[in-house]
DNA sequence: ATTCGAAACCTGTATAGACATGTTCGCCGG
DNA sequence: CCGGCGAACATGTCTATACAGGTTTCGAAT
């Protein structure tokens, strides 16, 4: 944990951190790169690169000429936050909770071969949970892994705590994620779970998680109560977006 | 329009352009930074600053002593294409299409002069218009613009093209965006524009964009229908995402 | 043949300096 | 008072070099 963090990290984290309780106000500038240098002893490669970081995550936006100036801030979110439910309450501040409805192995079925990259009829394990915020039902997860990852779980109890937290701490490598954002209605389940009627609009996103070798690690599906959650990102001219939007026609 | 590319743009538009067309495979590594320097007559710099802007979009993976390697691949959207219907379909290969249900000039109302940063009862520039992606009904868009802003629409013909491109080419400067994106259920004129029952689910995604000064140029909603548009992100261990999820509560 | 270890290779990090190009601001002249 | 020019300053781009810390590979010793 309590490495020592290279000093573009250092300079990216104090400026998220001033800029997070705004020491340094939306709209207005950010000290000059040549300041920066002195505060931290640095050339101005690690100043830039921690400049460009946070130009990336959307919290600043700079040009020639001009000073560079803090954007409305949006909080920015670790990868941890990406990939665990349980993770992105704890940096909101929220309280996590999860009733399991079921934790099954069984063999996959085409769609989900195809999604995990495994051959048809392989061994999957399959969490279903209710998830909670402050004691709430906020969303429904249906989590989906291969059996070399999923076997960790077979033996975990899904109603104490963070998935993700025992998978790493079982030695799974998760490298990359991707997500998929679109509404769908309130299914049978959804609808009893989330105690609304069937076919309330829900925030639906898809995730496939993959190890630094390219294995398919993780294929799941949450569905969010509507206020619950959304998404927010911030876009810089310049930058291309990360996020894209993709038709299905 | 033709200006001469960077260095490193050339660099990251060559990669973009090989991982598009699969020259380089999903799952396996790109060419190594070195070979890269020769290629491009360039030195590590450039090479580099290439290589973060790609794995900032999610297109690659990389780390210390293992080749760089490309993700299975989404692509990625300029700017803009976020930030334009018009521009999206055709960077998509679609055909845009709208139908203007009203162009409205009116003063706003207290949740619109909050949006838009403006005194309430300013006046406003209002749009609302059906969007078609090939010919069929795909999207309800709702802009609102401040006068200073919206008054080049008044003698624009917004049955005849794209707004963004005609905001733009008469000087308005726009330099960065905050998109959030939500489920919401089909009101009365959503369901009747995309002709679906009222209550179907859509994906909405409301957008606010900025000058390069911090005015607010922009707010508007879309709601698309599902199948017609999802979103799609890649994230990478170390690379915080910038699209957070933001709970309501 | 198998295993172990060192060399080769790769990406990450940092330094220092140079020049390009846009913005801001103040001085000076009208 | 105002306008315009220029200096100072800001960020963007590029080069060259060095070392750190991982992975892969291949050869030598067992």
């Amino acid at each position: 944990m309590g490495t020592t963090l290279q000093q573009h990290q250092e300079i990216a984290a104090f400026l998220r951190n001033a800029i997070s309780r705004k020491e340094f106000a939306p709209g207005e500038p950010l000290p000059s790169e040549s300041e920066l240098c002195e505060r931290f002893h640095s050339s101005r490669g690690p100043v830039r690169q921690a400049m460009a970081t946070l130009r990336s995550e959307g919290l600043i936006s700079s040009g020639r000429g001009r000073r560079t100036i803090v954007l409305d801030t949006v909080p920015t979110q670790s990868f941890d936050g990406v990939i665990s439910y349980s993770e992105w309450c704890r940096q909101s501040g929220f309280e996590p909770g999860q009733v399991t409805q079921s934790v099954t192995r069984r063999p996959a079925d085409e769609a989900l071969a195809a999604a995990l990259d495994i051959e048809p009829k392989s061994p999957v394990v399959s969490v279903f949970r209710l998830r909670l915020l402050n004691g709430v039902p906020a969303m429904v997860e249906r989590l989906n892994y291969p059996l070399d990852v999923g076997r960790h779980l077979l033996t975990f109890d899904t109603d104490s705590g963070s998935i993700y937290q025992h998978l790493i701490s079982s030695g799974v490598d998760i490298d990359n994620a991707t997500r998929t954002i679109d509404a769908v209605g309130a299914d049978a389940d959804d609808a009893r779970l989330l105690e609304v009627a069937e076919g309330t609009p829900l925030l639906r996103v898809r995730r496939r998680a993959f190890s630094s070798n390219g294995n398919t690690i993780e294929s799941s599906d949450d569905r969010y109560l509507p206020g619950t959650a959304s998404f927010t990102l911030n876009t810089i001219r310049g930058n291309p977006s990360p996020l894209s939007m993709v038709s299905a026609r």
